[in-house]
DNA sequence: CGTCGCGTTCAAAATGATTTGAACGGTTGT
DNA sequence: ACAACCGTTCAAATCATTTTGAACGCGACG
């Protein structure tokens, strides 16, 4: 048997930048548990077991597993044996900028290309009336609304632009995206 | 009283878009209403009443008074006044850049500030400890939590400046940001 | 004035999301 | 084979958000 400290309480400051991170994540349309229970793991210099995130953080053991398991989905944190030991040990992805970058890609991005779709769908949708309709009047509103979609498609490739640029960047890593930030700044 | 035409029922595309729309801004973090009526404003050519709206998204009163006044506050809706009308009415915000830099200057941006003053904050907290602290394997722990909230406060930081480059690029309009993505690009 | 139409507010209800904890199944050690 | 231990699952419970609709206040009109 193994000799492992006693699951312990955090640190203020641990549990202070865990429940900051968990907001963002959760403002950012995660769970909030999974931010604080990424950052715990974060935060430790050694791979943690479900029990001591369950003390660490007050949670039922059924949340941290179904936590754990939703993190793992998102490859931001990883199981890892420990030798000699019974549990399951788990360690938090360090790589901060791969780990967004994949949400990126995998999340934002295809919700942002199903808009795509939609619009694009519309619009056909309202070429097809502003062609046929025997109206005036519904064709003019036909023709309106497309171009106003058109601004919404455009705007959502923008967008998806924009993702793809970031991803693309960070595949590698954070200071290329950062130097050209530096660079477009005023000063 | 002047001719206005009858609360009608939205084309499917109509309906399509502001679906989709709402949906974006649900995922977003705002009220999938929002989106929704903001859509409707935004296609439609002339201004529509509460009524109108109430109408055509099956909203009750109550609902549609509020989400046009929150809609109002970010500034993405505009009351107006029409000649001879004793209702209210109302157009959607069409440049749409405006309305997304003003989200993200004014949402975003107080978000991760806070966050950022929060990762100081512990930061300044863990190097007292670890000048102070008498157990050794304590300041080890404090040195290694410093360096990964170091990290964070990092990716916060590039994180605002990626905003600030977003709103005061948007300020203009959307054109430089989107030359400057294309040039960005691998091909 | 009194009434009507309209917009707003807010408590209560509905809906939606998260969390719990007990039950289950698999594994290890005896 | 059994007991102890763990992780997972899922229905029920809790908690949070959103929506409703009735009550109110204001201004316009007769």
């Amino acid at each position: 048997m193994a000799k492992r400290e006693k699951p312990r309480a955090l640190w203020p400051t641990e549990a202070a930048v865990s429940d900051v991170v968990g907001r963002l994540m959760e403002f950012w349309g995660f769970k909030r548990n999974m931010g604080r229970v990424w950052t715990v793991l974060y935060l430790s210099p050694q791979p943690l077991s479900a029990e001591d995130l369950r003390h660490a953080l007050q949670l039922s053991s059924g949340a941290v597993s179904m936590t754990l398991s939703e993190l793992s989905r998102w490859g931001v944190v990883r199981r890892v044996w420990i030798q000699g030991e019974r549990k399951d040990f788990y360690t938090a992805e360090v790589q901060l900028w791969r780990m967004i970058s994949r949400v990126f890609n995998e999340r934002e991005k295809s919700e942002v290309t199903s808009a795509i779709e939609a619009f694009e769908d519309a619009l056909r949708k309202l070429e097809a009336i502003g062609r046929t309709s025997p109206d005036p009047a519904t064709r003019a509103r036909a023709q309106l609304q497309g171009e106003r979609i058109e601004q919404l498609l455009e705007l959502a490739r923008l967008g998806r632009r924009l993702l793809d640029a970031l991803v693309s960047t960070g595949k590698v890593d954070v200071e290329p995206l950062a130097r050209f930030l530096l660079g477009q700044q005023r000063s």
